[in-house]
DNA sequence: GGGATTTGACCTGG
DNA sequence: CCAGGTCAAATCCC
């Protein structure tokens, strides 16, 4: 009976899957369309009267993936939820967090599972896998400065590869609930370099972070490095990797945190805006260089992150210029 | 002494 | 079942 439910769970969780994919793919072709129609304006010098029609269809249909997912939010089946917000040819800042609250489970038990060996073979307080809602990726040699205090929680041997992975948190996590992570691990092909992948946002109060201490080991054999990068850091070979696509983090979408932390995701995505997460920001300012320049150092793809394995297409910059090319042609 | 890091165990999802 | 992510006691360091 529970393997049944627990069955039904998983469908409706693929169905939900689907359609919060389905939302970010229609996303995606809104904001072509306003570029594109941006674009045409610009050069025709006239308003377009369609690009409204057009917009407004795409309102409609993410209106249709976001009212199904938002009957099946109340099984606490979307991880992440995205309002889709209408694009007027600007760009928003993304306002989309990591998940996973931690599991709530069988009273908190933290047990010490050192001393559990042997006695009771207690659950340890156990917890939900972050579903990578918003994921990105920077190489970087040593950068000294991110803005925010990160804590080592962990250090895993990953297989196929030579150097160990580093687990850091906010330091804030305690205090504030910032649920900001990332992963660092060193780049076989250039020891020197780092592999950082950033999970989440920042919820936490940026202001007494301006004072960071940023320095942590970054493997156990002695490797020193300020795992933290800056905005222009020059370096950094960034890949926007989010299980939501990149041109999504144009526009405003809005997740619904599970249960309860609607203002504090409200206060995650003015941070958004402000020094409080200079990731968005960032993200936000490349991709529209990106298409303005054609910039072929930086890749956006919506891809599968490293091990929730959401079978999403890749899609580079020369993917999304040729669809966009495809497009315009099509259009004239 | 207190905070940060280390590290083996535990837990989850594929 | 296994790889990877997280927990938390032990240990380190200032």
């Amino acid at each position: 009976m529970e393997s049944n439910s627990n069955n039904t769970k998983s469908i409706q969780r693929k169905v939900v899957d689907d359609l919060v994919e389905g939302s970010k793919f229609t996303t995606q072709l809104q904001l072509l369309l306003s570029h594109r129609h941006s674009n045409h304006n610009i050069e025709t010098g006239s308003l377009s009267g369609d690009s409204d029609l057009v917009n407004e269809l795409i309102v409609k249909i993410l209106g249709c993936f976001h009212k199904t997912i938002s009957v099946l939010d109340p099984l606490d089946l979307v991880p992440d939820v995205y309002v889709p917000v209408a694009v007027e040819g600007s760009r928003n800042a993304s306002c989309v967090d990591d998940s996973a609250a931690p599991a709530s489970c069988n009273g908190g038990d933290s047990g010490d599972s050192r001393k559990r060996l042997g006695v009771s073979k207690g659950k340890r307080g156990c917890y939900i896998r972050k579903k990578r809602s918003h994921t990105w990726t920077v190489e970087a040699k040593r950068i000294d400065e991110d803005g925010h205090a990160w804590r080592k929680y962990g250090q895993k041997e990953i297989l196929n590869t030579k150097f160990p992975r580093s687990y850091f948190r906010c330091t804030h996590k305690p205090t504030q609930g910032c649920k900001a992570t990332k992963q660092v691990q060193k780049l076989e092909r250039d020891p020197e370099m780092f592999q950082i992948t950033y999970i989440g946002h920042h919820t936490c109060n940026v202001s007494d972070q301006t004072q960071v201490k940023t320095e942590t080991n970054i493997d156990s054999d002695n490797t020193l490095a300020a795992t933290s990068f800056h905005k222009d850091h020059v370096n950094a070979n960034v890949q926007e990797q989010e299980n939501d696509s990149s041109v999504e983090v144009a526009t405003c979408m809005v997740k619904q945190e599970e249960n309860n932390n609607d203002d504090q995701i409200k206060d995650s995505c003015e941070g958004s805006s402000t020094d409080g997460d200079l990731s968005l920001v960032w993200q936000d300012e490349m991709m529209f260089d990106d298409y303005q320049h054609h910039d072929q150092d930086h890749h956006y793809y919506h891809g599968e992150t490293s091990t929730t394995s959401h079978q999403f297409s890749f899609i580079d910059n020369d993917q999304l210029f040729s669809l966009f090319d495809t497009y315009c042609a099509n259009a004239r």
